[in-house]
DNA sequence: ATTTTAATATGATATATGTCATGTTTTATT
DNA sequence: AATAAAACATGACATATATCATATTAAAAT
């Protein structure tokens, strides 16, 4: 199992933060975990333990509405850390996170957590910014789902993804999502996403490759009305 | 002018993890502000330099959207402090902050808040917890957006407004809105949202005493399909 | 007190989106 | 390879909500 002070992916979370001491420390007592697409890492209303810290791959974090859908109020990939927000509030989740391609995972205890956040300041500034950023996020989403028509929020969440996930090397969208994913995202029927999806593609704003999307007109996406 | 140390509104949000000292300090350094109803505290944009802690009142956060309508994001009342996620991530704000009646605030410049950060790992805790709740609250937001509709937040809204903000002697809601502001809150058009409230009021689930809103069926109102 | 302005209310209609039905294509399973 | 099961696609129609128009009432301003 790797060490988590040589780990690079570090970098990206608010682990970055903790001194070589903090590391050496929780890399003795993390679990390193493969998680297979369509797994689900914890449900709604589990008790979370610890976060996860993504090694590799992405996963989806939805809530169950009472109308039967799954809202996906969120994504979390490869750098990010997974259950931050449940361990700190110490309530149950209110959120599920299910893999959406197979996955790599470290899971830190709670009590590591926990000591470093009451112990570094930087380190708990990290995490307080990390949520703050999220909140902001949040205030974004909020805004468009109330003013937005589910086209807008499709063409946005096709330029998000493109600009936050990437892409594979032939132009599609590295992330594999379902219809029912997308209206997951956007909160809407799927019939309607897909829908929306075959009209952008007759539009010529993105093609299709097996499974995959492509984007092929970035800029007319954006400024869909 | 008042003195933190000895203020009863700390007891209320993050401030209470400060010693004795700390609040000395910010005491010492912090200004008082009467803000009339209506008056806009900071805009969108706005760089802020500090926190607003509110001893009395209440205000509306809100953003504006690309379609000239000014989602209602969260609403902060007495005892909460304001700007705090702007301040931390050292971004300009997000929002508009817009009194709703007149309140009474105390504005602690960046600097004294960030010296506590770093130095009294209680406090920021606390003020994890504090935008941990809330990235809770916005994850409920946007599955309510999401997935119902307009009848069904307008309920929760009034709900939400009842047990939070409470009633005056008279049963009525304490909070005064107008109806754009419930259907900027609920994200919808103000004529719907005059529609569902009037609705509401046919059905004996609510009643108005002048610009007052009374809630008559709480119950009836939790179960709004 | 009168006028002006803003807020509330309601009808008529347009539009976006949801729902149900059905067909086709793709992916899993035997 | 054949069958079953998902996922995707599209039409027809229902419904919720937006928009525009126009009253009515309440609040400000003169």
């Amino acid at each position: 199992m790797g060490k988590c002070e040589q780990c690079i992916i570090k970098q990206f979370n608010s682990l970055k933060a903790l001194t070589k001491e903090e590391l050496v420390r929780i890399s003795g007592c993390k679990t390193s975990k493969k998680i297979k697409k369509g797994e689900v890492i914890f449900e709604e209303g589990e008790v979370l333990n610890g976060v996860y810290c993504v090694r590799d791959g992405i996963c989806k974090l939805s809530k169950l509405s009472e109308n039967g859908k799954d809202q996906i109020v969120k994504m979390v990939v490869k750098g990010q850390l997974l259950g931050q927000r449940s361990l700190i509030s110490e309530e149950s989740s209110n959120l599920q996170a299910t893999a959406l391609n197979d996955m790599e995972v470290c899971f830190i205890p709670k009590s590591e957590i926990f000591a470093d956040l009451h112990n570094n300041p930087k380190f708990s500034f990290e995490v307080l910014q990390d949520m703050a950023h999220d909140l902001r996020d949040s205030d974004d989403i909020i805004v468009n789902m109330a003013q937005k028509s589910v086209r807008q929020r499709l063409a946005e969440t096709l330029v998000y993804i493109h600009k936050n996930f990437g892409t594979n090397p032939d132009g599609t969208l590295s992330v594999l999502l379902s219809r029912e994913d997308y209206a997951n995202i956007v909160g809407t029927a799927t019939e309607s996403a897909i829908r929306v999806l075959s009209q952008f593609k007759k539009e010529g704003f993105i093609s299709t490759v097996g499974k995959y999307i492509k984007i092929e007109d970035l800029a007319s996406l954006k400024r869909v009305e």
